[in-house]
DNA sequence: ACCTGGATGTCGATG
DNA sequence: CATCGACGTCCAGGT
């Protein structure tokens, strides 16, 4: 897993260590003064101080400071990669296209670069997503309300899609629009948004809209009550019964 | 800024290695094999694989893998980092509360782990933000429209803030809501929530709704015309005037 | 290529 | 502490 590992090397040895495993296939790890220019759909500035660079085998590069999850200077995926000798410096360019953008980082100072190679992505498995709740309540709508009936999954209604369209006890259509957290009142207008374009595409029916989620914040609340919209509480992971949690499993 | 680094260390070693470091303001960097364990707001679980981990002086935790910016696990400041030592295994345990999560990662076999010490961050200069963008317009409205007054900025009404609120040469007042990127029909909804609340609060008058982006999507654009709002096009980066354009400076 | 919406979003500001 | 909105959001998926 580990390929080649450099401690403070001079620019020249940099240079050729990145020549030969830039395009490798292989992940990067550079530790060193770092001044980072991008441009693209802003613009910003790093003056040289001491970074962690990050390139991986999809083209994808990061630079993090000291603090947070997000890297101080990024590139998602670039379409070039390439390093130069500048000025006594190595300097590595990453550009993509749609959006045009370009990072440009220069390495004034290197205490530690190495090359690694990270094997195909191992099983990960996410509980509690969005989809999976919706499966879940599709399967057991009651857990929404007595008497519901679903109709479609993911219906496109206009432009967007109804996360669950549904008919109530009395028949009426119900548009459910799931939150995986708690909803703030962009979930209400966005269930809003669906529970019209439905009310105009089958005019004279009378159309409900439950906004399903674990919790709700309070203005938003507010507004959906305003709205004549509907919360219900929905818990995001699925309960696991009590028969099955064998203590032996742990 | 290189402290220490150790290749391919034995578990004892490794934890020694970070119970010495993890709470040292320093920024640790581990490759090798990991199984990482997350439960909180959802629950994952990625079997062991190479991956990439990164630790940081705020207690923030990344566990990347071959793709992409994203990590594949994280954790962003934690309330408590430990190291133990589980079956042979390194174990690190990260916790933090609202939201209660915890990640756990499993260190199956370390190839390389270094102890950087990440200076406080640089200048950092970004520029075309939307805040840069409300702060030119507002000083330069006819950017907008001619004959435009800036009567506030970020005003407050009912829930969320007016980025311009203003009055056009005939006296009507203008809600302006600025995109700095291309705008979506989201912008065009919150915008007409913004309009519905300023003619709430001001019957009897007539309140225009602009939205100003450097460019809006198809269907954002109809759905403004329909709403009766108006879409104004204007460039998110100040242009440079063109005597300011020194090619000496590049 | 454009567009939409989810996300363990993260992060900072504000009441 | 809760809420809200920006973000170079990233990213997958659909048309």
């Amino acid at each position: 897993m580990l390929i080649e590992s450099l401690n403070h090397p001079a620019p020249e040895a940099l240079l050729a260590f990145l020549r030969a495993h830039l395009h490798a296939r292989v992940t990067l790890h550079l530790a060193g003064e770092v001044e980072v220019l991008y441009a693209g759909r802003a613009t910003s500035m790093a003056e040289a101080g001491d970074r962690l660079l990050l390139v991986k085998p999809d083209g994808s590069l990061q630079v993090h400071g000291p603090r947070g999850v997000k890297p101080v200077n990024w590139q998602p995926r670039t379409d070039h990669l390439s390093a130069e000798l500048e000025g006594g410096c190595v300097v590595l360019h990453a550009e993509r296209r749609s959006p045009a953008e370009v990072v440009q980082v220069r390495v004034i100072g290197c205490a530690q670069v190495t090359a690694l190679n990270l094997a195909d992505e191992a099983l990960f498995l996410l509980q509690g997503t969005e989809a999976q709740m919706q499966q879940a309540l599709a399967r057991a709508p009651h857990l929404i309300e007595a008497g519901l009936t679903v109709l479609d999954r993911e219906l496109l209604v206009g432009v967007g899609g109804i996360d669950l369209y549904a008919r109530d006890a009395q028949g009426r259509f119900v548009v459910v629009e799931l939150k995986r957290g708690k909803a703030g009142h962009d979930a209400v207008h966005q269930l809003g948004r669906y529970v019209d374009a439905v009310r105009t595409q089958v005019p004279g029916t009378v159309v409900r809209g439950i906004l399903a989620a674990p919790d709700i914040t309070v203005p938003a609340l507010k507004a959906a009550q305003a709205a004549g919209l509907e919360f219900v509480k929905v818990e995001a992971l699925p309960q696991v019964p009590e028969e099955a949690r064998q203590p032996s499993l742990f």
